[in-house]
DNA sequence: GCCAACGTTGGC
DNA sequence: GCCAACGTTGGC
């Protein structure tokens, strides 16, 4: 088993939105990443945990956790014209663009800020509090879950 | 809203 | 296949 760190702005669809949704499970799409398709084409599997981000918002941070319930499989919305995610490029015979399920597990009682994320020291190699780095999704070691589920008590 | 950091695109 | 231009992300 796995573990990564998924981002989202609070506005767009954030912890609270997965966890109102129907049996508190949403398919993750609109990654438009290689490198972020690549994880969840071949790397994200079911049971993996996943620490939910919020990004673009104040402040950003940890806010819970959710749950792998399905592994990657063709990201639709690239293929439907109406959507803002719409990829011409993709097909349904070669699909461009992946996407998995996640399911809600729960939500931190406060939010574990970026702040706190970068003034941890076992922390400091985590991708999210590297300078620069826009991956919306990022693996996630086994201590540094640790070390963050610490940090939520 | 600004802008640094980067990923992507496209002309050559 | 280089690289300038452009677009996007996301902290601040």
């Amino acid at each position: 088993m796995a573990y990564w760190l998924f981002k989202s702005e609070p506005e767009t669809f954030g912890i609270d939105a997965l966890a109102k949704m129907p049996k508190q499970t949403e398919h993750w799409d609109g990654v438009r990443n290689y490198q972020a398709r690549n994880m969840l084409r071949d790397q994200i599997k079911v049971r993996d945990k996943i620490f939910f981000y919020h990004s673009n918002c104040n402040p950003p941070g940890i806010v819970g956790i959710a749950r792998v319930v399905r592994s990657g499989y063709p990201d639709d919305s690239a293929l439907n014209p109406e959507s803002d995610y719409y990829d011409p490029k993709s097909t349904p015979e070669n699909p461009r663009w992946f996407m998995v399920d996640v399911k809600f597990e729960k939500k931190f009682k406060h939010i574990i800020t970026l702040d706190e994320l970068k003034n941890h020291p076992e922390l400091s190699n985590m991708a999210v509090t590297r300078q620069g780095n826009r991956l919306s999704i990022t693996p996630v070691s086994a201590h540094e879950w640790k070390v963050i589920l610490s940090m939520a008590k």
